[in-house]
RNA sequence: GGUGCGGUAGCUCAGUCGGUAGAGCAAAGGACUGAAAAUCCUUGUGUCGCCGGUUCGAUCCCGGCUCACACCA
């Protein structure tokens, strides 16, 4: 049993409420999904993806999605879920993922989270304040008349309309104003008013493992994995989705090389390197999110431990 | 063999009318509550090809050498 090692770990945090998630996290490339599988097949139960791309049904090459065997084996919630042409977000995924763990704890006492997406885990995790909806309307004309008149014109909006948060805003970011001054537009509102930073009490127990490895073995892991893709079809995958290259869910690494392939700003290998920079620099941003949270449990080179572990099963 | 152009940061290059240099990219670190595989912030990096000359002082001017590229033979 190659996750012993894991596995005896996670016994030895049982608590009192009934049931438990076990989240998996760490950078992409790292070996997640493998040990997400295990996790499930051994408890018997089922995986809750946080992934912001996988949940996608026309991505599946380039967002290195679980093979079809492994999605045979175990059901995964939030895999082939939605469509590019459907918004999802941080809101939209908690609701989601803690419908889909009580669908689970209907039959099993323990439930799999696996995923790269900090903001997803600690939307599940501690609950995203309610925010308003905005209409489409205001969204799309705020994001016309920044395109239009660019950063400064946004800033002064800003100024102006919503001081409070402009005093402790990020000033540079485009796309933090931009969602600040929907608010504003749309309620009167300074989004500060809806954020609570109350953290929400779960009723079941949470575990949070990550995964690590030292960088020079990421980045050969990432590397290969992009040769694999393109080997698999990435560049076919990537041309059926051209008409939807502005959508959100298109903005991805993997994807956006392709279209500057195709719009003749780069040459094939240009493109295929370029994913590997912008993924080496992804897993580097994963890595800054979850080293910030206490509640993990590292694994550094979990690899290596199975290896170890292999002969020795401990349960 | 001759002529031309070049050799400056890990890469592509700018620059110094002579006072030991700077952009982009990469890299490293960080932030991030409805776009999060997104977006944003911070930070280095150097025998300025080699040897000599002129000069108080040379990466810059001069001479030689060397390497790369292009053209001519």
């Amino acid at each position: 049993m190659p996750t012993a090692f894991i596995l005896f770990f996670i016994y030895s945090l049982q608590q009192q409420k009934q049931n438990t998630v076990i989240i998996i996290a760490g950078p992409t490339a790292v070996g997640k999904t493998a040990l997400a599988i295990q996790l499930a097949q051994h408890f018997n139960t089922q995986i809750i993806s946080a992934d912001s791309r996988q949940c996608f049904k026309e991505m599946s090459i380039g967002t290195a999605k679980p093979s079809a065997e492994e999605l045979n084996a175990v059901h995964h919630y939030f895999i082939n879920s939605h469509s590019v042409t459907e918004e999802v977000n941080a809101g939209l995924y908690e609701q989601y993922a803690l419908q889909a763990a009580d669908e689970i704890f209907k039959h099993n006492t323990t439930a799999i989270m696996v995923g790269g997406t900090g903001l997803y885990v600690k939307a599940f995790c501690e609950g995203i304040d309610e925010m308003p909806v905005i209409p489409s309307t205001i969204r799309e004309n705020i994001i016309a008349q920044y395109n239009q008149q660019g950063l400064s014109w946004l800033q002064t909006e800003l100024q102006t309309k919503d001081p409070i948060f402009w005093n402790e805003a990020e000033q540079q970011n485009p796309q933090r104003l931009m969602r600040a001054l929907e608010v504003m537009e749309t309620t009167g509102k300074s989004i500060t008013c809806y954020r609570t930073k109350n953290t929400v009490e779960r009723p079941f127990n949470i575990i949070k493992i990550g995964l690590e490895l030292p960088r020079e073995q990421l980045v050969n892991n990432i590397n290969k994995r992009v040769d694999m893709m393109v080997e698999d079809g990435l560049v076919n995958e990537v041309s059926l989705l051209q008409s939807c290259s502005h959508l959100n869910a298109l903005q991805t690494v993997g994807y956006k090389e392709i279209f500057d392939y195709f719009d003749g700003n780069s040459s094939l290998p240009q493109a295929i390197e370029q994913i590997k920079i912008n993924t080496r620099q992804y897993a580097k941003r994963q890595m800054t999110w979850f080293k910030k949270d206490k509640d993990i449990h590292w694994f550094n080179n979990y690899p290596a431990i199975l290896q170890e572990v292999l002969h020795t099963s401990l349960i």
